[in-house]
DNA sequence: TGTACATCAGTGAACGCGCGTTCACTGATGTAC
DNA sequence: TGTACATCAGTGAACGCGCGTTCACTGATGTAC
């Protein structure tokens, strides 16, 4: 619609209406998401706020299913820009700083979209399979976590402490963690690293499905106590 | 039905087929979430299965919430039963093989009944509001880890580490935790079962929510490392 | 031990709802020459 | 720059499905005397 996109080649008028529409359609769906949950999300519910015709949507997409594939990719996707924007925000070598900022940030997305959180973090959506497509966006999550090991192992502030003896078949697995970042790191480091990696996500979805209720009061207080606690053990060991 | 039960008194015929039905529908129910998760259990298609007109089941269930809300009172009945037997099994005084039977057990009665973990640690089911009656039965679950601190910090085998500092408002929390076992613990030890043990769900969560999937390949190793790992740091802080 | 009445279990029909998906169609936009 | 044809977006009707819940009813079981 503007004079000046008008003029980008190999996009024509309805390219852009179409693009503009997909966002259109996953904001709807993300907002019915965000009100009614995951089960509730509806083709027909979205055409309905869409102002068309429900068979209209199949233009757009094929299926509910590639509907919600499409929120869950979105969903990573802003995952890890928030821990990658909260991480590089940090001083490189600050690495109980960017530990906590990457966990706050974590937190702050999933209380801002709790649905999302639920979508992604939560049980599996009832007759939904998880794509293949939903693999990588994952996987761009968990590198944060990784790059911030790696960086602490190559500067020396994350300690190996006591060695630990693991079976073959966790230790080849550990091997391919490694690989992925070029992780310098005794097997003790990674378990270490996985354990508060989960920790992470083991408190915050006691917390946001309700397993502190009328235990914790403090959300925010506690949640801070209990990732610096985590961090200092991901650096140090204790 | 057996002639020693018509003995007892104060129990007609009519209230025994009565309790048998209640224990029908709710295994019917739990089946039926097995095959197809919480969102597509329906009071029509458990009626269905047990040759009941639909609106026969609301002779023992009023609504479709409450066979619900039953359900999940159940499974935290479970959990709690197999936690304590597990924890039971062990001597009193073996603190890091309690733990691991505990944390054990939880994952042997969560791959048994999937959807049940699901149901009651997973993302809570759209429009089910929970109700307070399931409130007691998921605190049956916290106690038997309560107690294993409390046992340990009694022993002397739970190290408080060095001291923590905590703000106000969570220490009140963890003085209300404290309370639940007479658990004579300072605010470190708290902090640090309370990491551990969102620790075990986070970790089970990841496993069984296929977040470590195509990265973990031997599951059980794998958690028996990391939960050996956590129980180190729950009675050492190391 | 027998009868009269009250309670309860299960039936069958119905209400009103929303869903995903398909299909033949009209009319507008884009492309090739 | 103008025309002819191909592509695409959106319509409207329809198919077939399952759901939760209510209600008046019949017939069996239990209770009080």
């Amino acid at each position: 619609m503007d004079a000046d996109l008008e003029v980008k080649p190999a996009r024509t008028a309805r390219d852009r209406v179409r693009a503009e529409l997909i966002v259109e359609i996953k904001q709807i769906a993300r907002r019915q998401l965000a009100e009614e949950g995951s089960a509730a999300l509806s083709l027909r519910a979205v055409a309905r706020e869409l102002g068309m015709v429900s068979s209209a949507v199949y233009r757009y997409f094929p299926s509910r299913d590639d509907l919600l594939t499409a929120l869950i990719v979105d969903a990573y996707q802003a995952v890890a820009d928030a821990l990658e924007q909260a991480d590089g925000a940090r001083r490189r070598n600050d690495f109980a700083g960017r530990w906590l900022a990457i966990a706050t940030a974590l937190r702050s997305w999933a209380l801002a979209n709790p649905q999302e959180y639920a979508l992604i973090y939560g049980s599996p959506v009832p007759g939904y399979r998880a794509p293949a497509a939903t693999i990588d966006p994952s996987t761009r999550v968990s590198l944060v976590m990784l790059r911030l090991m790696r960086d602490g192992v190559e500067a020396g502030a994350v300690l190996p402490g006591p060695p630990v003896t693991i079976p073959k078949a966790v230790q080849a697995d550990f091997d391919e963690v490694r690989k992925v970042v070029d992780l310098d790191a005794p097997d003790s480091i990674v378990s270490r690293g996985l354990l508060v990696w989960t920790e992470l996500f083991g408190t915050l979805s006691f917390e946001l499905f309700g397993h502190l209720h009328n235990v914790i009061h403090d959300y925010d207080a506690f949640f801070e106590v209990q990732m610096r606690r985590a961090g200092r053990y991901l650096l140090t060991g204790d």
